[in-house]
DNA sequence: TGGTTTAGCGAGAATATATATCTTTTATGA
DNA sequence: TCATAAAAGATATATATTCTCGCTAAACCA
């Protein structure tokens, strides 16, 4: 698979971005693992291969753009590194923190449901969601087997 | 509210951890700011009043061994830094990614429905579940307002 | 209660991730 | 093709967290 020039074009244009081939090739990056979850030092070290020129404040730079174009959705595993991935067209639930990308306001809501909760918070709290994560923390058979 | 401190030593001692007054200040800190959802540097800041000798190093160090004992769930809010709060009892859903707090891996779970969840993934991917987080990601009112 | 053992402490250095700055390069639109 | 404003690369800086090390004190036993 690769990318749909027009419709990239289109949305970069919408907001004076420039399509430069660094994104391009980041964004392919993506595209080419499709199943990873890919922090800025992953897409870095991938492209050393092909483009050694490619810098890493670059990659950094790439990634916040592209997640604000919605190409990209970013996921924190909690061990420190934001890491990215091809944003599609999937879906999950739920809720517990209301996180503002633009402030950084936290807001509670105190529901305990699962329903359509999605555009039920929606209204209710007035917050437009643009993405959710659902996480389980807690320890594989591996590491269970290992320690003890 | 204060700690039930026969319960604490109990469970320190299972793990040949010590009681010591710089754990009970921090545990007291999370106790009189339940609704918080505090940083190490928040930690160390609140403690500077009464306790200013209590290093920023022992808040890490007692924030992880706090949280691997159960009394406090690590939240990421995505900002680059780690929050806790207190652990209680309560409980929400769902699911998408499987952390391992030990060895960091990432399983996949492609599933999309949410029923009993927790317990169906615990045994469907042999996975002990010790904590989830559900968040929405999004642009609350004040922003969208902001913003045009 | 006093002594021994070992975990834990404070301070600061080290590491890691991410962002900012500055100069040069280049995509875009006339 | 040219002007211009965005973006690139390189590197410095900021921020969060972990590590190291010598000293202190909690825990346990006699």
């Amino acid at each position: 698979m690769s990318i749909d020039m027009a419709d990239l074009r289109r949305r970069f244009r919408e907001k004076q971005y420039k399509v430069t081939p660094q994104r391009q090739k980041i964004l392919q990056t993506f595209i080419d693992n499709q199943e990873k979850h890919l922090s800025a030092e992953d897409v870095y070290s991938l492209l050393q291969v092909d483009s050694p020129d490619i810098g890493l404040a670059t990659v950094y730079r790439s990634l916040e753009m592209l997640e604000k174009l919605g190409f990209l959705h970013r996921i924190e595993f909690g061990d420190g590194k934001s890491r990215y991935e091809l944003a599609t067209g999937d879906s999950s639930h739920a809720h517990h923190h209301l996180i503002c990308l633009s402030c950084g306001a936290v807001l509670e809501f105190g529901d305990d449901l699962m329903e359509t909760l999605e555009s039920f918070v929606s209204r209710t709290a007035d917050f437009e969601i643009t993405d959710h994560q659902v996480k389980f923390y807690g320890y594989c058979s591996e590491c269970r087997k290992r320690d003890e």
